[in-house]
DNA sequence: ATGTCAGACAACGTCTGA
């Protein structure tokens, strides 16, 4: 079976080259985050027409996850088991964010996640992002089944190694300590980081500012993780790339996992 | 590194977020 995590940044924007993806890899699962529609507006008849089935969590503009399936889907959750939401200066109250949801998937507990930014250490949003991933431990915790994985854009860089210059990170996010052990902290659940192949250098970025060129000097980032349990037999992973080029591409590239069941 | 995107709102630019 094959298992695919991507950040789209707007599965609007992405739709021609998100179909043209699917045809070429063809993924049995595929989890989506930011994709920045509401559950109404996804373009589930067109994925639909590639034979999957479609279990969407999002409101619109911002984040959004999703799962693609087409050896089906059951059992769906969506959030986490208390939830935080984060809470803006000029904001009343806080409010949860559509930022992860599970199914079953031909016999796997999948979870797609798009944790948050964080934004810089210290502010508000980052203690947001702390604990929203405690929150996510709690959910794994109490999800864990035979095969499972969590798979997404985690918006951390697990080592310095999956970072091009851990000095030149934005704000020190994504690389901070209290980061990090949030992740060890759910390996130590009995999951394991699947790290991917690099298609090219032997750098297995996912994700690469827009700006500046980043792409095409390899300045990237290893965020986007897949996590899985000793029940789950990786043959293969990649990062895919070749997504990344041509043409209005996303700022993440697919991570693809072959798995035996 | 801060050079690009995307979406919403009401435009034909500005804001927010990444």
């Amino acid at each position: 079976m094959r298992i695919a995590t991507w950040n789209v940044n707007s599965v609007t924007a992405r739709l021609p080259r998100l179909l043209d993806w699917l045809g070429t890899v063809e993924p049995d699962v595929v989890c989506l985050q930011e994709i920045k529609t509401s559950d109404e507006t996804f373009p589930s008849d067109a994925v639909g027409a590639l034979g999957y089935e479609v279990a969407t969590h999002g409101t619109g503009r911002w984040n959004g996850v999703a799962i693609l399936s087409r050896v089906g889907i059951a059992d769906e959750r969506r959030g986490l088991v208390d939830e935080p939401g984060y809470q803006p200066e000029d904001a009343m109250f806080a409010s949860t964010e559509p930022r992860a949801m599970g199914a079953t998937c031909g016999g796997v507990r999948v979870w797609t996640v798009y944790v948050p930014n964080g934004r810089e250490v210290g502010h508000p949003h980052y203690e947001y992002k702390l604990a929203w991933l405690a929150a996510l431990r709690a959910t794994v915790a109490a999800e864990l089944t035979e095969r499972f994985v969590v798979m997404g854009d985690f918006n951390i860089a697990p080592t310095n190694d999956d970072v091009w210059d851990a000095s030149a990170v934005h704000g020190a996010t994504h690389i901070s300590e209290p980061e990090r052990a949030a992740l060890a902290s759910l390996r130590d659940l009995g999951l394991t980081d699947v790290v991917p192949r690099a298609l090219k250098y032997d750098t297995p970025y996912t994700y690469w500012d827009y700006r500046a060129g980043m792409f095409h000097k390899n300045m990237g980032m290893r965020i986007d993780l897949v996590y899985a349990n000793d029940a789950v037999t990786v043959t293969d992973a990649y990062v895919d790339r070749d997504a990344r080029k041509g043409t209005g591409p996303s700022d993440h590239a697919p991570v693809v996992v072959d798995i035996d069941l």
